[in-house]
DNA sequence: GATCTAGTGTCAATACACTGACACTCACTG
DNA sequence: CAGTGAGTGTCAGTGTATTGACACTAGATC
């Protein structure tokens, strides 16, 4: 039955998994010149897009637990990169700011994350990118609710 | 400039990540009854298309690092899923291979992971899927070449 | 033949992310 | 008003992946 042959399906499965992977090495080697890893810049961008977002949502966001974040948002913290209130507010949440150096260093960063996804989509057309996010974006809704274990 | 918005490019780039770890996410949930992670499922599968792989080609298809996949390989070992030959061939590399176990089991696995592609892909026409894997591919492609720190 | 390079496997130490658990606050409901 | 649930932050413990280092082998180079 399926013995030898993949699937299209399975083929973007591994397709995504390859993309996203060298993704994410370009990226690093570009940002760990400048200090910073890849889930350090992606929580200094969450935080300037959404400024004053909770902990908890920006691990959301980047993907990773909320005790993960924490400890990556001291690091931060540590480097003066982000201000951390120690006046919790209402719901005991800590309000969360880049300083100033953060921005100047996340400019550079931008610079780079963008000069390494022009790179990624250099081969395609406009269209084709448009394309592209129309298809990922769809398969990310279809895969946002968590799958029952065994279907009915 | 680079002010406030996002360049398609990169937005790829967020929809790329998304979608790998939902995907990610969704496969784990499948696997682990099956006493199974994706990297272990990776390797086994890996294994299963080429015998008797070295472990270090094996480490670089499941994108993992030699050490990684060496422990991966011993825990797979001890549960009897793979036999590692103790004779050291031509150039210090052991031969590996999938027992009869693994391969029932990886039947199983195959089957929930193409399950999960196929959620994935559902709301996709041939075409699409199609259109989908070359652009991906090109993606992929266009990022093999490890990124010179800057142009010239 | 001596030397250098590339490939492989392994050990040790470190960094990273995760799960589990707890304390605290707010909104809703009986 | 008591109680329940959801949201947040933190601590402790664990597992996993990584970097760095070393030993060994085969082939290329001089």
């Amino acid at each position: 039955m399926n013995d030898d042959a993949r699937s299209p399906a399975e083929e973007v499965g591994v397709l995504l998994k390859e993309a996203q992977s060298l993704l994410h090495q370009r990226m690093d080697e570009r940002l760990r010149p400048l200090g910073l890893s890849v889930p350090q810049y992606a929580c200094l961008q969450a935080l300037r897009d959404s400024p004053g977002i909770t902990g908890s949502e920006l691990a959301r966001r980047v993907f990773v637990s909320r005790q993960s974040m924490n400890v990556l948002l001291q690091g931060l913290a540590g480097r003066g990169l982000v201000e951390r209130s120690d006046r919790p507010g209402p719901r005991r949440e800590r309000a969360t700011a880049l300083t100033a150096d953060a921005e100047g260093l996340l400019d550079s960063a931008r610079d780079a994350v963008a000069d390494v996804a022009g790179t990624m989509t250099a081969p395609l057309t406009g269209d084709d990118v448009a394309r592209l996010r129309t298809l990922l974006a769809a398969c990310r809704d279809a895969l946002a609710s968590p799958t029952a274990p065994g279907r009915p």
